[in-house]
DNA sequence: CCAGTTTACTTGCCTATACAAGTCTATGCA
DNA sequence: TGCATAGACTTGTATAGGCAAGTAAACTGG
């Protein structure tokens, strides 16, 4: 076997991992405690810990206090996406990246964007306009509007180096994220600028982000659909 | 402050997460050794080494044996996005949920079904279509087809009452999946059933779910681009 | 000068023990 | 009976030390 070779924290998770997938404990259901794994594995108590704990932050069983340790309801969190930076992911697939910048300028924010981005009405934004190839192909039409405040040289990049994205990652390392994906057609605008027709359906992914309360960015990003698709692995 | 009444454990990844999102430790770089933060701290090193592995499963940093701990570069895991069953999203949203079986029943696999299944083309497979309602609206038409050895009662089950999704919960509760997420146009069928124009974008989902190697099932929603769009929100 | 070895530093993983805190049950007293 | 308490169990967190294994730089002998 495989697991003889594994660290014990490592056999103990496949130990509770294989009987979770079998069935072997439902759902909602105790499992064995910290004192019977020791006794099980013959290891300390720090190792068992360990292992639960790993379960638990990938949703694996729930552990509650004074009570012990549950195998967990799945099928609330079905599966993960990641959402990777699109300059990246292009070099990824060993391709050419480059992007068009159609507009960059200070605005200011009409009454819809500006409480999104927490402003008042006539304040100034920063906005982009930006076109991103794959090998000559354009895959996505960037309309990003940013929050001076967090990025005062913002509007000095030099976009067709250095994606809004990975500089704004720069400014702010550490945010979090509302998404929005949907399917629709893109706008005239749009269009013209991705070079396909009107009615062709588009992969829009509406992104505003946020860092300690303050919104740093709201981006909408325009793929055509029959260039582009979000692939991704999950395993839990 | 309120870190002040947190675990040391905790206290010390406050201290790191801050600094990596005032951009105190750049990505890349070499961060404090366990050592530093023992001593900076005045706890043991089992303390340290659980904050920063937390850290590290987090995404946030990256350690490496004989070298350090190094500021993750974020850019990697942008984002992530829960995919939920659908009936528990519509109840969520305080909706009435309800599915119409269209067809039910054991098919041949195709030449080009039959591998994804790692099944030999013309082996019987199961293959529902269901539309799934949200208050009487057609949102998702779902294409399905299963593998028999995984799920032999699958035909028997009341797809009316529990979403396919929710019952390949209970027969196999641990998977891993292959995602696809893109924008184009339904079939005419997929218009058909789910009262729609032949042009209208729809968002596709295709997921490929696999146990232990053995695929369980191939699955393909489709979501009138008009009527669902997927949300999600990220903390790393 | 070059190649091999030692040394210092790093993370990875473990043991054994300790105390705190939450939950339930059984016990004993009014 | 009713209520408070004590005990047995659970998980949460911490300490102090140890050995293994990986890396890189300094130090050797040829």
């Amino acid at each position: 076997m495989a697991s003889d070779s594994l660290a014990p924290y490592a056999r103990i998770k496949d130990f509770l991992k294989q009987g979770l997938s079998v069935g072997h404990w439902a759902p909602g259901t105790l499992m064995p405690s910290d004192a019977d794994l020791v006794a099980r594995f013959g290891v300390s108590r720090m190792t068992v810990t360990r292992a639960l704990r790993e379960l638990q932050s990938e949703g694996l069983v729930t552990r509650v206090q004074g009570l012990g340790t549950y195998a967990a309801h799945l099928g609330q969190v079905a599966s993960m996406l990641a959402l990777r930076d699109l300059s990246e992911e292009i070099n990824a697939r060993g391709n050419r990246h480059h992007a068009v910048v159609h507009l960059a300028r200070e605005e200011r924010a009409g009454p819809k964007l500006a409480p999104q981005l927490r402003l008042t009405a006539g304040s100034p934004v920063f906005r982009t306009l930006i076109v991103h190839f794959e090998n000559d192909l354009a895959l996505q039409c960037e309309d990003r509007f940013v929050n001076p405040a967090c990025a005062p040289d913002y509007l000095a990049t030099d976009f067709t180096r250095v994606t809004p994205t990975r500089y704004l990652l720069q400014v702010a390392p550490l945010w979090e994220a509302q998404v929005s994906i949907e399917a629709a057609t893109p706008s005239a605008q749009e269009a013209r600028l991705l070079g396909i027709a009107a009615r062709d359906p588009c992969l829009i992914i509406v992104r505003r982000t946020v860092n300690r309360d303050i919104p740093i960015t709201i981006a909408r990003l325009v793929h055509p659909g029959s260039r582009y698709r979000l692939l991704d692995e999950f395993k839990p």
